[in-house]
RNA sequence: GGGCCCGUAGCUCAGUGGCAGAGCAGGGGACUUUUAAUCCCAAGGUCGUGGGUUCGAAUCCCACCGGGCCCUCCA
């Protein structure tokens, strides 16, 4: 049966029921109970009454009486049709009831012979006809391109899918709890930017027409937020969109969701301690423990979690000591001779961010702060005080994959300025993820800003984490994917 | 950007050179407590697209489109 002619047949009745003067997209219904709830109502001993409304998932017909599980927010539900209680005109027209169909039934609760909590329909009413069939009911949709591109069918049919969402939507939540609880003021800052700065990477490039002029989505929150600090705020977090014009792949989606939370007279050392508090919390409310399973393993978010300075981490898993090759050339060859491809135009910080992510990273499974990173690495972090080569810095791996990444703020305007240059030099040296020099920034710190800790944790990788996905698509409702072609 | 793999009915999958199949869904029939309901009957195909090899191609080769995995880059 071709999907035309399926799609043709549901059309077919649908036709047939407006010939009865049945609107088969009427615009309200009202139910007395969710599914849920008339389970729980069951549950408490009453036979009671109720109106229940979902999607026809499946259809158990048997000559004079039909069984049909509708399926709403709460749960399922299961209704019992027969001709004999709902008359023989409203029993033929279940015959133009098909799978995937809204239906709203009215009838009293009870148990089948085999104890399952039933509607025993007294009267039902279609709420909306679905003109194209669900995917297969037993094993549901496994083509991963139409579980990505139509989203709606996946979580129709695949209930694990769902749970992994709900979870982000709990996990989301319950940052926003944690920080709002700590007085944290959640702000908006603007996603079209002048300049895009705040992180190494690409990005997107837009047009406005009113004001003629080129703009840029955000890579980061991080400027605009420091600008806020500087403004009096000392608490501020987002939880925001940001754009990185990069690849597409398992671990990158193009947008992406970061928190980004900037703390007044607090260092790196306070956002590690906010951070471990803030996981193992969140680990705690959506998963119901500090522990998650990860594959054969579990994860365990309980604090306090490892701290490795970024020199100590590469030493033990690579055998470099990097204070061994203190310039590029001897850094080049350390990186090189571990048979890691290289580029000539490498400085030595990036040699090291190379190092780290490809024998340090993939081995991270337990939360670990890796600290004390390159100063040519971090070009807004404050430096050490006792070694100037280093900056205040760590970053967050989990599940072997890089989940946040803080620092105690550089508030030196003059400093700063600096640094942009250093960085405008490297750009201008063919480095597109250079930062750009942000002069509506450095005004913003000439101004004073105080000394402060900021964090950025990417909400999508800390959902992975917690529901033991490997593939980012699997916490993006809608990733991004190459047009289909003709 | 490179390598490997995949694309067959609406969905889930068999079929690897010789008549294109099954289950689910859909259609017809039997069945008034089923639940992957059961039983009977009939139907359903641009084998991703386009070339090529061959007497003969879903199957082998090439190109393209889409997807997956692994590299590369980025969080």
């Amino acid at each position: 049966m071709g999907e035309d002619e399926l799609i043709e047949q549901r059309r077919a009745k649908l036709d047939r029921l407006r010939a009865r003067d049945i609107d088969p997209y009427p615009a309200r219904f009202r139910r007395t109970h969710t599914a849920q709830e008339a389970l729980a109502v069951l549950e408490k001993g009453k036979q009671a009454e109720v109106t229940v409304a979902g999607r026809v998932t499946a259809m158990r017909a048997m000559g004079r009486a039909t069984f049909v599980d509708l399926r709403d927010g709460s749960g399922r539900i299961q209704t019992y049709h027969k001709q004999d209680v709902t008359g023989e005109e409203a029993y033929d027209r279940l015959k133009e009831v098909d799978l995937g169909d809204f239906l709203g039934v009215t009838g009293k609760l009870f148990r089948t012979k085999t104890g399952e909590a039933t509607v025993q329909a007294t009267s039902y009413t279609l709420l909306a006809k679905a003109l194209r069939p669900p995917p297969e009911k037993w094993h549901g949709l496994q083509d991963i391109e139409a579980r990505y591109r139509q989203r709606y069918l996946d979580l129709i049919a695949n209930p694990e899918v769902r749970e992994t969402f709900l979870t982000r939507s709990r996990v989301v939540a319950a940052v926003r709890r944690f920080m709002d609880a700590r007085g944290f003021v959640e702000v908006e800052t603007p996603v079209f930017q002048g300049t895009a700065g705040g992180a190494a990477a690409r990005p997107f490039v837009t047009y406005h027409n009113a004001l003629d002029r080129q703009l840029y989505l955000r890579i980061a929150l991080e400027l605009h937020l420091k600008r806020l600090i500087v403004g009096g705020f000392d608490k501020v977090y987002e939880i925001g969109r940001i754009f990185r014009n990069e690849g597409v792949s398992a671990k990158y989606n193009p947008e992406f969701t970061m928190l980004e939370s900037y703390e007044a007279y607090a260092d790196y050392n306070d956002v590690m301690a906010m951070v471990e508090e803030m996981v193992a919390g969140v680990a705690q409310e959506v998963a119901g423990s500090q522990r998650v399973p990860y594959g054969d393993a579990a994860i365990d978010f309980s604090p306090p979690w490892c701290r490795v300075t970024l020199r100590e981490a590469i030493r033990e898993h690579s055998g470099v000591d990097i204070d061994s090759h203190p310039d590029v050339e001897s850094m080049q060859e350390a990186v090189a001779s571990l048979g890691i491809p290289i580029e000539e135009k490498w400085g030595r910080g990036k040699l090291i961010d190379e190092l780290l992510a490809s024998t340090v990273e993939p081995n991270l499974i337990q939360p670990t702060f890796v600290t004390d990173y390159p100063l040519e690495l971090s070009p807004l972090a404050k430096r050490k005080a006792d070694d100037p080569r280093l900056v205040e810095r760590f970053e967050l791996f989990v599940a072997g994959r890089e989940v946040g990444n803080a620092y105690s703020e550089l508030n030196d305007p003059v400093e700063q300025r600096e640094r942009f240059q250093e960085q405008a030099r490297r750009r201008a040296a063919g480095d597109e993820e250079a930062e750009v020099v942000d002069e509506d920034f450095l005004v913003a710190l000439e101004h004073g800003m105080p000394p402060c800790g900021g964090l950025g944790i990417g909400i999508d990788r800390l959902v992975m984490a917690l529901t033991g996905q490997t593939s980012i698509r699997e916490v993006i409702l809608f990733p991004q994917l190459r047009e289909r072609g003709p």
